[in-house]
DNA sequence: AGGAACGTTTAATAGATACTAAACGATACT
DNA sequence: AGTATCGTTTAGTATCTATTAAACGTTCCT
């Protein structure tokens, strides 16, 4: 370990891109979120290009979906016309936008397969095996909403803070954590 | 439409496929719980290879993953060397279980990340960049103290039960659907 | 207008991962 | 013991996705 900022800086993009990898989001869009999360302001498209030894095309590919996402966002310097890149600072929101996306995604498909699959059983057939497929189908389609709806409360979270005293989940998450709006 | 349960229990196979993926699981390991899930009985490795025309080599290692996980058990009948599989029933078991394989993985790696990377930087190092990298490294890594402490909250809800009344995050999600046991 | 400095797109490549088929080892039955 | 029936392992293949390099279009500057 040779204490260069460089060297923390990389070994850290790696970190992270390992992390935005598990998370089903792109190992690059990792990379430059944590070059930019590390360094004050504004970084040229350029700039963490070379940075990360990437491509300008993937750096540009990556922080688009990075920007739609809420990761990162553009920035203007006049009498410039290269395009600039600031990390976002507050994480509960980059989670928030994150599970929301995904949950619409893929709750959303969840649920319609679920449907489509009892649309498609034989209608009112005694046989066991439809009696039992079509019970198991119910009791997930019921897990499905029970888990949309406790996301749902967990990604809200900002607007509980005075109520949250009660709720023996949350108690221990300090207060200014929690204090975030989107 | 066709109303079988084969076409029902087929194209259910692979929209849950799907959903495993999108969760960093396997496919394959979807399609098999799956198949498994809207069958009532144990079922050999080989009826659920034919059954999802699937090697039985596959089978067999996305099976011993799913078993490892408590996504299927292992059921022996005797008289019969055969292997038998069920489906998990209690779905919240599921996603307890995976959810803590997860976090193990990847929490304790980001945590590690964030740790290397602020003994990696330049000590007593007064640069802007290097007080500002500092600076993120700390918030990112109280924020996955959160983090962690919030998704154990959640995971081992079973063992609030009689708490949640009071709290509104969970006020709404049916009291059977919360009173489970690992 | 000509040219330089951008970001984007695209077509091709590289890389990783899942899957298969077949060989293998083990177990139970005759 | 020999054989048939399992599940597992492995080595090869196929598939899919991320990434690059280069062409392209645009904008700005002189």
């Amino acid at each position: 370990m040779d204490h260069s900022i460089e060297q923390a800086s990389d070994s850290f993009s790696e970190g992270i891109g390992q992390l935005f990898q598990s998370w089903g989001l792109q190992k690059s869009m990792g990379s430059v979120f944590a070059l930019l999360y590390l360094k004050e302001g504004p970084t040229s498209l350029e700039d963490i290009a070379a940075g990360l030894s990437m491509s300008k095309g993937n750096v540009s590919l990556n922080i688009r979906e990075a920007e739609r996402l809420g990761l990162v966002s553009k920035i203007w310097l006049k009498g410039d016309r290269r395009d600039y890149y600031e990390a976002e600072d507050n994480l509960w929101k980059i989670v928030r936008r994150v599970s929301r996306e995904r949950q619409k995604r893929e709750f959303d498909f969840a649920v319609e397969t679920v449907k489509e699959s009892l649309e498609s059983l034989p209608p009112k057939n005694k046989d066991n095996e439809v009696v039992f497929a079509r019970k198991r189908l119910k009791n997930l389609d019921s897990f499905l909403k029970s888990v949309n709806r406790m996301v749902n409360s967990v990604l809200s979270l900002e607007t509980l803070r005075g109520a949250t005293v009660n709720c023996p989940v949350l108690k221990h998450i300090p207060r200014k954590k929690r204090a975030v709006t989107e």
